[in-house]
DNA sequence: TTGAAAGCGCTAACAA
DNA sequence: TTGTTAGCGCTTTCAA
């Protein structure tokens, strides 16, 4: 059982050193001579002593506090960066606080501005859509608090992002898709004022048209990545005539929401019709038929977020800060695609 | 824009009171007169002032933060849980820190220890099933660090436990399934180390028996929670012969993963297979067809956790403390039961 | 390379 | 009811 007690000075005293020496035994300072920092070192593991967080926080205006800022409606999504965040965050010494927000509310920015100053956080990374919020990115800057977007993209600023080739994989859905011998490609985006459904959508219309298809208006309808309003439009766009052999869906919850639609229309899966989705969330691999989705992997993402935070903060490791971060997503083949059969 | 860089001592000198009286301000001291407390608060209101936690924190030995303690792979859950708590942190001044773990580790109860350490936690929330290991009770209560478990059950101390009453919830589900004309029904049960499985288990054995039904041992499959290992399982049960009309699944992975083996065996659901589970996760609504569960006001316990968790720490509302909070899941009825058919 | 002293912004005794 | 004086445990001037 640890001691609950001991402080900085007890650990100069029984080092024999000023408690000065033992801060820089702490924080790693370079002009600590070789023989006086094994001594302090054994003597903190002697006595398992641990740094007041508060005490340094108040002295040094640190808090090793990183925020987590989100408007996401998808659990799972959270919960796999949170864990890859968590996994940086225990090993270098920083706590994660949570804080789920409005992104489109007017007051977002000062909400996160309140959010940082309430508990002198350290630095925050923000996971999409809030992170799409240009607005943010600038007022952090201003008030000079580090910070991490995690958005889909391929050449945002090395130094704030880490990227998501979601582009890419959309036209990795698209030629999956004619190469299975679809001509008829219908597309369901999402929100338009996302980053994420503005790159799938132009990587995958993209790559359509460089396999010589078409992607006429009918074929691509306009969701906004709920389930419901999925329904809706899937029934629409399945009772058209031609009716398209494949649709790729935004996310995951529209497939779902295109598969209930087709379930309805007694239109089979994927004999008659191939569904994509996007995320891989849980659903995907429990819906029947399973779902042929695109996975990003969102907890590495969580890990690079968190690895480049720290550097920003600590200031101690340029080329982490500097590193471009870009994931590429994949695909994950499994029952809701086919072969196109007349 | 507030200013940053406000303290204590600003305030005092703005306000024409000493430091301390505005210390007793912010903290809601009784002891400071009509007058002087409306000056100080208009002042702070003025300058936007807000009180340095760290500071506090150090002089107070507090943090005003709390952490949340979990090892469920249900993210949905703990989202939930998570949004329910922070509704109420927040507008008490609390951040909520969060802290995934292995609850069957053997150093799961120092490793909470010093999670709880590290920031000088002022309280945590446990969440099931790691808020069963009663031996961790037992330590943050020696160590006097005030907690809150949420668990399965009816009559737990008051004072550290947020209650679901999940054997009523499940003795609900047999009787609506006896209800149906069903009399061959099958339990499919959680890992044996939990406490909610032996809630559910218990509520529904029991509400089968008072109906005069028997639940013979081959009606009951010992399952664990887990989609994959529910599809073997249910594979075995329905090709039993005479085979189940209706099967309770511990949660709604399992319900999921029975409905697929059905699926595998041509059976038809809701004519020819009632599934229950017991969540109402994402999933249950997203599954065709759409699950029959249980759904638990997870968030509603959050804030009740957070309230009373606040409550202990604070000492000012014994009747928090004391007050018991059960909660009565309730059955949401979709399409994947029916009247029970020959 | 090391140390002494002065705070960081707040609360907790103790007086008044 | 209010103010004065010490710290909380650490880091940061500065000097040695």
């Amino acid at each position: 059982m640890p001691d609950q007690k001991i402080t900085i000075n007890d650990i100069a005293r029984l080092s024999g050193v000023s408690k000065r020496t033992v801060s820089r035994v702490i924080n790693n300072s370079p002009k600590v001579g070789a023989a006086t920092k094994a001594k302090v070192t054994e003597v903190i593991a002697q006595y398992n002593y641990v740094p007041d967080k508060q005490a340094r926080g108040l002295a040094s205006s640190r808090s090793y506090l990183l925020g987590l800022v989100y408007d996401n409606p998808d659990a799972l999504f959270i919960d796999d960066a949170q864990r890859g965040i968590l996994s940086v965050c225990s090993q270098q010494g920083y706590e994660l606080v949570v804080h789920p927000c409005r992104y489109k509310s007017p007051d977002f920015q000062q909400n996160v501005l309140n959010f940082v100053r309430r508990s002198k956080l350290d630095g925050v990374i923000v996971l999409p859509p809030a992170s799409e919020v240009d607005a943010l990115g600038e007022v952090l800057t201003e008030q000079e608090i580090p910070f991490v977007r995690l958005v889909s993209g391929t050449n945002e600023v090395a130094e704030n992002f880490i990227m998501s080739d979601d582009r890419a994989a959309a036209a990795e859905v698209a030629q999956f898709l004619v190469d299975l011998g679809h001509r008829q490609i219908a597309l369901m985006t999402g929100p338009d004022n996302y980053r994420s459904s503005k790159e799938r959508q132009l990587g995958f219309i993209e790559a359509i048209k460089e396999r010589g298809l078409k992607l006429p208006k009918e074929l691509v309808v306009s969701g906004n990545n709920d389930y419901h309003t999925a329904i809706k439009k899937g029934l629409d766009l399945l009772k058209q005539n031609p009716r398209p052999s494949a649709i790729f869906c935004n996310n995951d919850e529209m497939a779902a929401g295109v598969l209930k639609a087709a379930h309805e229309l007694a239109i089979k899966v994927p004999e008659a019709l191939s569904v994509c989705g996007f995320d891989d969330n849980l659903l995907a691999s429990r819906i029947i038929p399973e779902l042929t989705t695109i996975k990003r992997p969102v907890s590495e993402m969580g890990k690079y977020a968190a690895r480049k935070l720290i550097a920003k903060i600590e200031k101690n490791n340029p080329d982490a800060v500097q590193q471009k971060c870009l994931v590429r997503p994949e695909l994950v083949v499994r029952d809701s695609t086919g072969l196109y059969s007349d």
